[in-house]
DNA sequence: CTTTACAAGTTCTATTTTGGAACTTAGTAT
DNA sequence: ATACTAAGTTCCAAAATAGAACTTGTAAAG
C-alpha cells in the first residue's frame, strides 16, 4: 500500500489523514493558529529540515488548507495563512492537545491553557452531538454506511466489469 | 529534528503526535473503534504491510493506548483492544472524520454515518467548552502558557548550568 | 563598493524508514 | 501427508528524510 492510494480510500479519516497523517502537517499547522505565517519561523519553531518545510507547505498550499500570499514586493516574500478549510481543523488539533495534557504531560501539568473568552474559564474541549447539544460517548454512537461508500462500490463495480 | 525528539517538545499536541502521528497508527485505532482486534484482520483491512503492523501494534501496547490479551491457547493467540487511554483517543478519530466528510467526500456524501442512540439523529461531532459547554470557536479561545511549560524551561535551565 | 545580513527556498548525499514478498511456527482440518 | 489459519519475522530494494551547504534578490553597514 503507498501512501497515494490512501487518499482513494472510502473512509473519511484516511482520506484526512492522506493530508495530514505525517510528522510534521498538524505541527505545522498548530503554529499556524498560534499565529506563525513565514517559512524561517515555523523551520525554526519546529524544527524540521527546509526540504521537508517546503514539501509540506507546498502540499498544504496546493490542498487548500493553507493559501500563500505576498506580504512584500523586492524581493517578494509570502506568508502562508489559513483558509477556512484549514481553520476547521481546530478540533482536530484541540482534540489531539485535550488527550495528549491528560496522558502525556509527564506530571507537569500541560504546557498550555486555554481561556475560553465567553465564559472565562480555562477549557478543554469536549465533543458533543450536532443534533442534540449532549456530550458524546463512544458507545452511544453508531456507525452505519453512507452514501460515499454506495458510491464508491458502485464506481469499483463499474470499473471491473 | 529525529522523530523521537518530538515527543519531549513542551506541547501536548507534538506529544501526542510522536505516538499517533504517522501514515498508520490512527487507521489502526479506526479499526479498533470498529471493533477490529486481530492482527490479520487489521492488515487486510488496512493494506499495510505486516511487518509495520507488528511494529505499530508494539508501540500502541507499549504506550497502553491497545492491550495485547490470549484469546486462545494452542496455538496461543493474541488479540488487541482498546484500553481507556485508548478510547480517550475517539474525539480525534470523530472530528478528523468530519473534516473529511466535508472537504474530502468527493461529491459522494459521507462513507460513513453516525447515528446517536440519545437522540436518534444522524449526527457529527462538534467541539464544546468544558465549562459553560457553549459550542466552541477558535477565535474565542486564547492560549497562554501553562504549569507545563515553565517545569520544562526550569529543566532546561538546570541542564545547562 | 565590498561585505554582511535576511528571507525563502533548492540541491546534495548519507541515513532511516518503508513496502512487499517469502519464510516460520504451532496447531487444525482433510 | 498436505493444506490451511493466525500471527508474526526476515530480507532486500525502493522511497522518504535529515542536515548541511548553496542560491537568489535585496537592503543595510562599514
Amino acid at each position: 500500500m503507498k501512501w497515494d492510494n490512501i487518499q482513494e480510500f472510502p473512509c473519511s479519516v484516511a482520506r484526512a489523514l492522506s493530508i495530514v497523517g505525517d510528522r510534521w502537517t498538524l505541527l505545522i499547522l498548530r503554529d499556524s493558529f498560534m499565529g506563525t505565517k513565514r517559512f524561517d519561523k515555523f523551520q525554526k519553531q519546529i524544527g524540521l529540515s527546509r526540504h521537508r518545510l517546503t514539501d509540506r507547505l507546498n502540499k498544504l498550499v496546493e490542498h487548500e488548507i493553507l493559501r500563500k500570499t505576498p506580504y512584500q514586493e523586492k524581493p517578494v516574500r509570502y506568508e502562508y495563512k489559513l483558509t477556512r478549510k484549514g481553520v476547521e481543523l481546530y478540533p482536530v488539533l484541540m482534540t489531539l492537545a485535550k488527550w495528549g495534557d491528560k496522558w502525556m504531560d509527564g506530571g507537569d501539568g500541560p504546557p498550555m491553557e486555554y481561556l475560553h473568552t465567553q465564559c472565562k474559564h480555562k477549557m478543554s474541549v469536549d465533543i458533543c452531538c450536532s443534533e442534540c447539544g449532549e456530550t458524546i460517548n463512544p458507545k452511544e454512537v453508531i456507525p452505519q454506511f453512507g452514501p460515499g461508500l454506495k458510491a464508491y462500490s458502485e464506481r469499483v463495480k463499474a470499473l471491473k466489469s
